[in-house]
DNA sequence: ACCTGAACACCGTTCAAGT
DNA sequence: ACCTGAACACCGTTCAAGT
């Protein structure tokens, strides 16, 4: 990458993630370039469609969260690591706004650019899930495709400002039915 | 209200529920207006906001919701009529796609068109509820609040494509979680 | 009273023209 | 190679002008 290229390359991501924590995953991407100084057009080459920009800005988060799991799957307490990773999963999704609908539409479409995080997540809950269903910790007529779903049903509560007050309450009754046995 | 002004009402709201249907909540109004054959600013006047067009749309359905909950109240098993009418809940608050995000914003707002139904929907809910936790049916650390919120989280897992084929089941695993006992 | 549609300020996306 | 910004086809919302 030629040394101009890399440096709106970088500007744009600094710029993306101040606009999106400001505005959600939804933000213009008019503004962005705007903001960052750099033309319409630089900003889709460098990120051809808008999954591509959160999946940068996501990459770390969710390469964090796999290797959480792998931590995780050395613990003691299958059942407790399992909800310790879950809630860690719904924090970091959350953390940007509706960016989950994305997600949620990326894991049946390998062409997204956010496909490969999300099937990674998945990935991860699944090892977490199996684990505790193996010890009896979590009921077993579930699979990581319900866990995800699970997650982004909290992360989606979590996005929604009238329910923020009750999303950690939320969160506990929806945990305690996976650990609940069948 | 004049009569043209009445045929126009009236061919506004039958056509935005066929724009609706077929492109969710988040439609184009123009194109409403458009394919009504009316002009936009007609549109605007006897629906000033989206709000005011999708309240007009669901009253109906929200209206049946009540007066459901009060047939079911008066059923004898208490956690089954919950969980019943929970499931209704979620089909007709689905039925609109795109929605739901809406209605939850509407709760806490008192302005917007949809915030009677939200809470009369709310209400409806919180009496099955209450019930089926005098009744020993239901757990006992929730409220109307939580049941609102929950409805809303399986109405929008409901609402994701990649998602649907799982959505029964998610809603078994989320109602067991409100009728095991604490 | 009621209706219309132009006007304004925004989008996302593409692509010819520049350096 | 890479960048720019005009161009196109859309929005939501308002409001002067018409009947």
């Amino acid at each position: 990458m030629r040394a101009d290229a890399k440096k709106n390359y970088d500007q744009l991501l600094a710029v993306a993630r101040a606009v999106v924590a400001e505005q959600g995953a939804d933000a213009s991407l008019r503004d962005v370039a705007r903001r960052a100084g750099v033309g319409l057009g630089t900003l889709y080459r460098h990120f051809p469609t808008r999954e591509a920009l959160l999946e940068a800005l996501l990459r770390t988060n969710f390469d964090a969260l796999a290797q959480r799991a792998d931590e995780l799957e050395r613990s003691d307490d299958s059942g407790s690591a399992l909800v310790t990773w879950l809630r860690e999963a719904v924090a970091t999704t959350h953390n940007c706004s509706g960016a989950i609908a994305l997600m949620v539409a990326a894991i049946s479409d390998e062409g997204s650019a956010l496909h490969a995080s999300c099937v990674s997540l998945r990935a991860a809950g699944t090892r977490l899930l199996v684990r505790a269903q193996t010890k009896g910790a979590a009921r077993s007529d579930m699979d990581g495709n319900d866990l995800f779903a699970l997650i982004s049903a909290l992360a989606w509560l979590a996005d929604q400002p009238p329910l923020v007050p009750r999303a950690d309450h939320l969160f506990e009754i929806i945990s305690s039915a996976i650990l609940v046995k069948v």
